[in-house]
DNA sequence: TGCGTATATATGTTTTATCGTATATATTAG
DNA sequence: CTAATATATACGATAAAACATATATACGCA
């Protein structure tokens, strides 16, 4: 992944907070991130899709949902800066964490909740 | 500095270099990016000023020229975000670090050539 | 003072990103 | 098959970034 790539999928506070998220979460589904960020669905989506595209988020299926996790194949040096990032700016996510646990009909699977992973 | 704040001052080709290179070289002058980046002295100094604006990057004036230099207030996250990226990519920035080298008439001042500081 | 070098900014234009809304696809349940 | 939920994409409009060029400011030296 090239710098360029990772740092222009940060610049955007929708996709920097949903990796922020992701990164501290494990993985989260479209609808999580939607309730989370309290954004409109396609507007999710669409930056989810293209954090995909540039390789930094991976998918599985689960049923109807589809999990949106941090890629095992990002290189290390960008697992830092993730790291970094949120490990330092905790703020920039509570309200997000908020409205996750407040959140009814989450779906299940083997992930925690918010302040676990990474 | 917000995490957002950094993230878009890192998503842009020539801003990016020029951190990278900064923070490599410890400080360089306009007419040295401008050599070492290939552009225009606009371009370079329009981008740096941004840099200086957001909290990134400092100055100081010796004689005719100004020396742009990592902030020494920049958070310690945000250190670590450029030095992980600084570190893995060093082949992002050989090009601009050869046209410095080969650039005559650079200013004197205590910094040393390229590959050292951070 | 006037000239040369270094740096900064202003202006109008072009490119790139982001958005809301509508719609399409996929899965599950009945 | 049909309905409901979850997710993805298409399209047109709007906004934000970046650009080239011209010009302005600041310093050093004669």
């Amino acid at each position: 992944m090239e710098p360029l790539t990772l740092f222009k999928c940060l610049a955007d506070e929708t996709r920097l907070k949903s990796v922020l998220l992701i990164a501290t979460e494990g993985e989260l589904c479209v609808c999580e991130l939607t309730t989370a960020l309290d954004i409109s669905q396609p507007k999710v989506s669409r930056h989810l899709a293209q954090l995909r595209d540039c390789g930094l988020l991976s998918t599985r299926r689960e049923g109807q949902w589809i999990y949106y996790a941090i890629s095992s194949a990002l290189p290390e040096w960008a697992h830092a800066v993730l790291t970094a990032t949120a490990n330092a700016n905790g703020p920039l996510t509570t309200g997000c964490c908020h409205r996750l646990k407040a959140m009814g009909d989450r779906p299940q699977r083997n992930s925690q909740l918010c302040g676990e992973a990474l």
